[in-house]
DNA sequence: TGTAACATACGACATATGTAGCACGTCTGT
DNA sequence: ACAGACGTGCTACATATGTCGTATGTTACA
């Protein structure tokens, strides 16, 4: 235990309609086709077809996984919160910023106007950076909550 | 004259494939579509009608733009890194922290592993952030309070 | 037991994106 | 004057994504 070994994690990318879908299952999970669509619905006004076909592609893509039960699909995330909001971020930050934090920290600065509520909850943040990076060497922060995300 | 009155804000998005052309654009432009292609031959290795496909396509959705010289088509930009940037970070935002800030920090901290270098930047950032803030306030603040940031 | 209510499986269609070939003009050097 | 070299416009095609409609199967209840 030292050696914190990354192996290949596929570094999930989802769609805007995914990410809807997502949310709505880590939330309900594990669920009904019609439970998600319900949830959906007001914010996004999909028909049931739409939000059933999307997800079956999501469980053809791995993203999802399905349990019968009886003549019900149950439906639940094979990715977390955690692994989803990882693969966003980090996709963005190779794109916009080749990579490195540092410019994306910079460009924060430059060109988006952050309130000094902002900054100031930044300061905190980097604070408590600062500690968990001197403290916890050997911390791999990665793959640390539930496999799936959901609050059990 | 200060007051740029762009009312327009369209919060570009790109894909992977436009964003190799964008940025090989901005180093070049005006550039030729070959001149394009050859930049990303190493990196992408696209057949010139790619290239050139992809980027008519970004001319008809605004991206990109065409000064017709002689017989030669020079492409140049319409929307500028910052700009470009400034999307990408918004939609990763939006999508994976629901547009806050401070829980994407709070991700940073938490399941991503920062260098100490790093968070020692960070803190170096977020100092300079606060100068910024409680300084100048010239900058123009977006809008951060959408109630719905479906901006189209 | 027949039917309304709910689920599911499949098919369909438009647009977006990745990737490329091909026919046809236009310079330019020999 | 002509062959290349280079550039352009147009077409094509597979896969991905957004959005549904429908035929069909299952269940609970009057």
């Amino acid at each position: 235990m030292s050696r914190k070994k990354r192996p290949d994690k596929p570094s999930v990318e989802l769609t805007e309609a995914e990410w809807a879908i997502m949310r709505a299952v880590w939330r309900h999970q594990p669920c009904a086709a019609g439970t998600v669509q319900e949830a959906l619905a007001a914010s996004k006004g999909w028909a049931y077809s739409t939000v059933k076909t999307t997800m079956d592609r999501m469980v053809r893509k791995g993203l999802l996984q399905i349990q019968p039960i009886r003549n019900l699909n149950l439906y639940s995330t094979t990715v977390g919160e955690v692994e989803a909001k990882r693969g966003e971020f980090r996709r963005m930050l190779q794109r916009a910023f080749d990579g490195a934090l540092a410019p994306m920290m910079q460009f924060l600065v430059e060109h988006e106007g952050l309130s000094a509520e902002e900054a100031l909850q930044l300061r905190e943040m980097s604070r408590r950076m600062i500690q968990a990076a001197k403290s916890g060497s050997a911390n791999d922060p990665r793959e640390r909550e539930t496999p799936d995300g959901r609050d059990r």
